[in-house]
DNA sequence: GCCAACGTTGGC
DNA sequence: GCCAACGTTGGC
């Protein structure tokens, strides 16, 4: 899941309440279908996005799954869309709880070195989506790789 | 600041 | 339903 740091970042996330916070703004079909696709228990790479450098900054998890995402009811609200309404919401978002903040990020650069993976969506070129899916391979070994940096376990 | 790679809008 | 124009994302 991506995030402009400056909007919400990995450190935000650790000073929330119960370090949780609601997935609210997304405005992208596909990515909102990729999270009306997760469950709570899922784990989630917290991308840091327009930023130097750009990369993995930390691991959470999602704890509760797609609701509606109120922030679009609201006329005030940068992401307001009044074609989403109580009765027929058109825009979800999950909460996520920080599992561990990274002591440094694994920066974009690094991640594109690794042929292990290779077909990682955030790997790719143009790639935009904010939420997008890993696969059990990759995941496991980004975390392998943590787990031997700063004893997180897998 | 540039620009590639999108997604969305709207005329037809 | 096609597609040009436009707006946005986001790496660099």
């Amino acid at each position: 899941m991506k995030s402009e740091p400056g909007e919400f970042s990995m450190d935000d996330l650790l000073n929330m309440p119960e370090q949780t916070e609601h997935w609210d703004g997304v405005r992208n079909y596909q990515a909102r279908n990729f999270m009306m696709g997760m469950e709570p228990g899922d784990g989630v790479l917290f991308y840091h996005s327009v930023t130097q450098p750009v990369g993995i900054a930390g691991i959470a998890k999602v704890v509760k799954k797609a609701y509606p995402d109120f922030t679009a009811w609201d006329e005030k609200d940068k992401h307001y869309d009044p074609k989403s309404t109580e009765e027929k919401p058109r825009w979800f978002m999950v909460d996520i709880q920080a599992v561990q903040k990274l002591d440094e990020v694994i920066p974009l650069a690094r991640l594109k070195e690794s042929p292990e993976l290779e077909g990682m969506e955030v790997t790719r070129k143009g790639s935009r989506l904010s939420v997008q899916p890993v696969s059990e391979e990759h995941w496991t070994f980004i975390l392998e790789k943590l787990a031997g940096l700063q004893g997180l376990e897998v």
